[in-house]
Order: C-alpha cells, then sequence, then structure tokens
DNA sequence: AAGGCGGGGGT
DNA sequence: ACCCCAGCCTT
C-alpha cells in the first residue's frame, strides 16, 4: 500500500465525517456491511448536491421506500413529489427507472461490478465506481469534485480539466488500495470537503501535506485548473396564478423532455431572450381579470430567468381543462420546482408559510 | 467535446 | 458576481 494511502486512511479513521448512509470504519471492521439499496440512493442525490441538502430528502425516502422492491412499487409521479427542491429532476425519473430493472432484471440486488452498474440509467462513471467501492468493497478508482482537487494538488497537474480527467483516473486507481477501497474513497472525499477545500485549503492540519506537489512547489489554490466557462444569458417570461373562488390555484404538468421535465407549473409564457411587443395579458392561459403581482428572478446552471408573475381571483374552474385545481394549503405536496414555488409565492405570499398560530 | 440540466451555500 | 457541490445524458 502506497504511503499516501496509509496515511489517509489512518486520518479518515478518527477524522471520517457521520453521515446517514455511511458505515463507519470502526463498524465496518466490525464486520456490519453497507446497503447496496441506501448506498445508490445517497450517491444519486449527491451528484453535484451538497451533503447537507441531501441529508433530509435521504432520510424521507428511506422511510418511505425502505427497499429498492419498495421504491419500484411506487409511481414516478410519487417519487418526483418526494424529489421536488432537490434539483436536477432527471436523476428522480432515472431513479424510479433504475429501481424498476434491479427489480425486474435483478431479483432486487444492485449487480457487484461496474459494468454492469454503469448500464443502469443515472449511473455515470462515478457512481459505479462509488457503489462498487463503497457498497461491494472492490478497488475501483472514484473520481469526483474532490478527488479532482485533491490528486491534482497532490501531483501539480497544470492540465486543466477535463481534459486532466484520464491522468487524475490512472493516480487515483494507483493510490485505490485492495484492502479498504470503499473507506478510501470515502475518505479521499471527506479530506477533499473539510481538508482540501477549493478556498483556503487548511494545509496545516492535512495529513497529506508532506506528500503534496503544490504545497511545496506552488499554491494549491491554484488547482485545479479548469477550462474557461461561459457567459449567462438572461430569459423572460410571464407566469399567470389562476385563483378561484374556494381557493384553489390552477396546476399543469410540464412535458416529459427537458427542463424540468415531468414537474408541475403554473402556466408561463415561453421564456425567451425577449419580449417582442406582444403583451404578457394576451398570452395568458385562458381570459381573466389578470392583474400584475410583481416580479421574481431565478438562476439556472445555463440562464437566469425573469417572470412577471399575473394573478387572477375568482376563476371559474370550467374555464381551463389540461390541468387540476389545488387548494392553497395543500400545495406543499406538489412536485413544484423551487423557481414555480417562487412565482406562486409573488400572488400568494404565505402559500407555503408554516402556519402560524392567530396572533 | 460541448452543452443541457437545479438549487443552495460560501466567499 | 462567481464558484462549488460524491455528475449524467444527449448531441
Amino acid at each position: 500500500m502506497q504511503p499516501i494511502t496509509v496515511k489517509l486512511l489512518r486520518w479518515y479513521d478518527s477524522h471520517h465525517r457521520i453521515l446517514p448512509w455511511r458505515i463507519s470504519p470502526r463498524d465496518r471492521l466490525a464486520g456490519i456491511v453497507p446497503n447496496p439499496y441506501r448506498i445508490w440512493l445517497s450517491e444519486i442525490m449527491l451528484q453535484q448536491t451538497t451533503v447537507e441538502a441531501v441529508k433530509p430528502y435521504f432520510r424521507t425516502f428511506v422511510e418511505k421506500w425502505p427497499t429498492v422492491t419498495a421504491l419500484a412499487a411506487a409511481s414516478q409521479d410519487d417519487v418526483l413529489r418526494a424529489w421536488a427542491g432537490l434539483g436536477y429532476y432527471s436523476r428522480a425519473r432515472n431513479l424510479k427507472k433504475c429501481a424498476d430493472i434491479v427489480c425486474a432484471d435483478f431479483g432486487g440486488h444492485f449487480p457487484a461490478d461496474t459494468e454492469r452498474l454503469k448500464s443502469l440509467p443515472g449511473i455515470g462513471d462515478y457512481t459505479a465506481a462509488a457503489i462498487a467501492s463503497i457498497a461491494f468493497d472492490l478497488p475501483s478508482a472514484v473520481v469526483d469534485g474532490n478527488v479532482e482537487r485533491v490528486i491534482t494538488r497532490i501531483y501539480a497537474l497544470t492540465t486543466p480539466l477535463p481534459l486532466a480527467k484520464p491522468t487524475i483516473r490512472t493516480r487515483m486507481q494507483a493510490l485505490t488500495p485492495n484492502e479498504r477501497p470503499g473507506d478510501f474513497a470515502q475518505a479521499m472525499m471527506d479530506l477533499g470537503a473539510t481538508i482540501c477545500t477549493p478556498k483556503r485549503p487548511a494545509c496545516v492540519i492535512c495529513p497529506l501535506n508532506d506528500n503534496c506537489t503544490a504545497l511545496q512547489t506552488a499554491d494549491p489554490e491554484l488547482f485545479p485548473v479548469k477550462a474557461a466557462k461561459k457567459g449567462k444569458p438572461i430569459r423572460l417570461g410571464a407566469a399567470y396564478v389562476a385563483l378561484s373562488d374556494n381557493n384553489e390555484v390552477y396546476l399543469r404538468s410540464r412535458s416529459e423532455k427537458g427542463l424540468l421535465g415531468s414537474m408541475t407549473e403554473v402556466p408561463t409564457t415561453q421564456w425567451t431572450a425577449r419580449l417582442d411587443g406582444s403583451t404578457d395579458v394576451d398570452d395568458a392561459p385562458f381570459p381573466a381579470n389578470w392583474t400584475p403581482a410583481g416580479g421574481i428572478t431565478h438562476v439556472f446552471t445555463h440562464f437566469e430567468l425573469r417572470l412577471k408573475i399575473y394573478t387572477a381571483n375568482g376563476v371559474h374552474q370550467q374555464t381551463s381543462s389540461d390541468g387540476w385545481w389545488v387548494k392553497v394549503e395543500k400545495l406543499a405536496g406538489e412536485a413544484l420546482p423551487t423557481v414555480m414555488k417562487k412565482a406562486i409565492a409573488a400572488a400568494i405570499p404565505d402559500a407555503f408559510a408554516k402556519r402560524r398560530k392567530v396572533e
């Protein structure tokens, strides 16, 4: 085992994070094995998502669906409702698809090799290696953002990402031990998350500072080198919050593909670079006494959206057909992405507020 | 290889 | 304002 590997495992034994889906190194040594379903679920949720954001969703999911069989028995709509707010909703659609396949083709057991894991929807290079190493203790090299940062610093790799990825993978594979590969994978990620951070890394207390080329010869903060990013365009549109006389809001379902696919929305116009000429009220989904209710801004990964909000009261429910009506108090249970909750809240300020005692 | 795809927190 | 987060999929 390489010196770096030994040092990192020793550090992990005393400084590992406590996480709801994790088997501690002590328990692991005592023979307690991870539950592949829980490892898979956590890894899907953790894709481009912080640990703190995942925790409450993970608890909700394992309580609601304790096994992959239970998840497969759920409807996609139930899964999307539980996922609402976590983002990257294709993950939720693939989660359900993957559960169905694991139950139908693998008898409810996740395959224990990276090739077959990668064939499942929502599982790519990283997640296949993570499940193989963490759930099954196979020496498969995990390469996520943490590992990219730690490896490029240890070896002072100046090739910009993503071009440096194959080199990083080779270096990581060379460090990954046949004993405790799962703990090693998690140790690298814990180090990246708590010590070898993007800004102001805590090199003074890093267990690998003697092995870090970037620390000896340069500034660790300069790594990893990344390709230049692109600007973020602005798109404009309008959203329409219709209220019926019995305090229900009109909702409808988005198309299955593309942005926020299969999630729930209030009617909106197209989101375009410019509103050329037409007035927003003319673009409403149905005639009503639309009145302005301010605006919201929501930032997506690749564009910024500014929506003007219109609202109308006392709308007759038969004036619309393709969607459905939901009591304001029941909105929180719908599969509403955050941008739609913002739009509704602009028209109905306390729509998602916690119930407050009468003052 | 590049771009689409959420949302929140840190600096 | 910009960056980052246990990335994947399509084109």
